[in-house]
DNA sequence: CCATATATGTAGACACGCTACCTAACATCC
DNA sequence: GGATGTTAGGTAGCGTGTCTACATATATGG
């Protein structure tokens, strides 16, 4: 997949992976290729920051931990972040539609 | 829609507009409001570079033409435009299962 | 005459995901 | 003891594609 592809919506992906529940960064990581089939494979330096901006923004909250002596970040979603992931998914629905009224599904008539 | 959604998915767009014939450049920004329901009104500053993109790619090629006195550049897809445009359909498909598998339709358990 | 629609185009700004790099604890294998 | 790999977090700076704003020109309608 190529990596413009993303743009605008990685913060969609972010909340909804913390739908389920809390998360720290990696196993969010983790989540997004499990839950995409393998096909998303986010590197660190682009999650990292936009989990930074969420919270930034109150759509998140974090706490640190310490778990077998390594440091954690546990994020969760706030209320703000719930309603965020909601506009998301109508945003997300919106979008697939105009695309895909484009797209269609073959050639179309020149002035329908 | 916020504007960087688009970002990654532009081509595609004009390559199926292009797919039920030529157009100019004009033509395809209205054919794109039109096939979108309204959702999508791309300015020129975002089509028309973009169409030149295409052209130095070699996925779409252009005819200067004359109609009631104004000058019109007519595009029309090439052969390794409509290879492009099936490999940016299958694209779309994997990019949207991706995206799907991880909005879901609503929460998820913590570790399926 | 002036506004609007049609039609094409460029220059520069900006956002944001990515590459590349760094740190650190623990586990395992030899 | 040390090499390697996994887990875990982080930053600096780059690239680039879309957008904003502007410029140009003709035809049409008021």
């Amino acid at each position: 997949m190529k990596s413009d592809a993303l743009r605008g919506h990685l913060d969609a992906l972010l909340l909804a992976t913390l739908d389920g529940g809390q998360l720290h960064g990696y196993a969010i990581i983790e989540a997004l290729q499990r839950r995409s089939g393998g096909a998303l494979d986010l590197p660190t330096g682009t999650v990292y920051p936009a989990l930074r901006r969420l919270e930034t923004a109150g759509l998140v909250a974090s706490e640190w931990s310490t778990v077998g002596g390594r440091q954690r970040r546990t994020y969760r979603l706030t209320k703000a972040g719930k309603r965020a992931l909601d506009a998301e998914r109508t945003a997300w629905r919106e979008f697939t539609t105009a695309i895909e009224g484009v797209l269609g599904g073959g050639p179309w008539p020149a002035q329908a």
